[in-house]
DNA sequence: ATCTTTGCAAAACCTTTGCACTGCG
DNA sequence: CGCAGTGCAAAGGTTTTGCAAAGAT
C-alpha cells in the first residue's frame, strides 16, 4: 500500500514543472530546494515506485545516467544531440519493427 | 601510435571467436584463460581503443553493462529478450528516421 | 632508448541496502 | 498504533585513473 508522502508529491511536482526528462541528480537538487533535508535514496526509491505505478517513465541513455519524465499521454521517442547533449522529444514513430524480430518472439517495448 | 601487444590481440581474438556481443566481465574471463595475469583495466582500455580504431563496437543495453562485439560487416540491430536476457542479431532495419528529427539536426548514429 | 601499454590498487560514480526513526492511514 | 516511508551512512557494482614497471618499436 503506497502512502502519500510530502517527498513523493514534491518529486512528482518537480517532474511536472520541468516539462522535460531530468536526471536523478537534477530531481534531487530541485526537490531539495522545496524540501531541504530530503535524501538522495528517497529520490531513487520514489522514482522507481512512481514508475511501477505508471506515473513516470525512465529514459535510458547510452553512456550516461537515465533521465526521468512524467508518463506522457502520447507515446513518443527522444533525440539526443551529440553536440549539445540536449534531449528532444520526437513526434512520430517508425513502425514495422515486429516483422524484424526472431521467430517466435513478440515485441513488448 | 598504437602498439601491437599480446593483450590487445587476445582481446580481439576472444571477441572474434565468441561470435556474439560480450560483456567486459566475459571478455576479461575468457582473455584471462589464455593469458593469466591480464588486468581488468587493460580490457577496458583496449576495448575503448579498439572502438576508436573501428575494430569493435559497443552495444549499450538498458540497465546493464554494455556488451562488445567485433565491428560487423553489415549494419544491424539487436533484440534483447526480456525473459532469457539473450541478445539476438536482427536482420533488417527501419528507415525514415531522418524525417522525424528536430529541424536543422542530422542523424549521425 | 623512447615512450606506449600494462597490472595493481585506489578512487570515482552511480545506485542499492540496512537500520533506527518518522509520520501516514 | 502498525507499518510503509525516510534519512543517513555504508556497501555494491562498474568504470576510470595514477603510477611504477614492463615491453614494443
Amino acid at each position: 500500500m503506497i502512502r502519500a508522502t510530502k517527498q513523493r508529491a514534491t518529486i512528482r511536482e518537480v517532474l511536472i514543472k520541468s516539462g522535460r526528462p531530468l536526471s536523478v541528480a537534477e530531481v534531487f537538487g530541485l526537490a531539495r530546494n522545496q524540501m531541504p533535508g530530503m535524501g538522495m535514496a528517497t529520490v531513487y526509491r520514489n522514482l522507481k515506485s512512481l514508475q511501477e505505478d505508471g506515473e513516470v517513465t525512465q529514459v535510458e541513455l547510452p553512456g550516461q545516467p537515465s533521465r526521468w519524465e512524467i508518463m506522457p499521454i502520447e507515446h513518443h521517442h527522444h533525440f539526443l544531440c551529440n553536440t549539445c547533449d540536449k534531449l528532444f522529444e520526437i513526434h512520430g514513430c517508425l513502425d514495422g519493427m515486429s516483422r524484424l524480430l526472431p521467430e517466435g518472439y513478440t515485441l513488448e517495448e
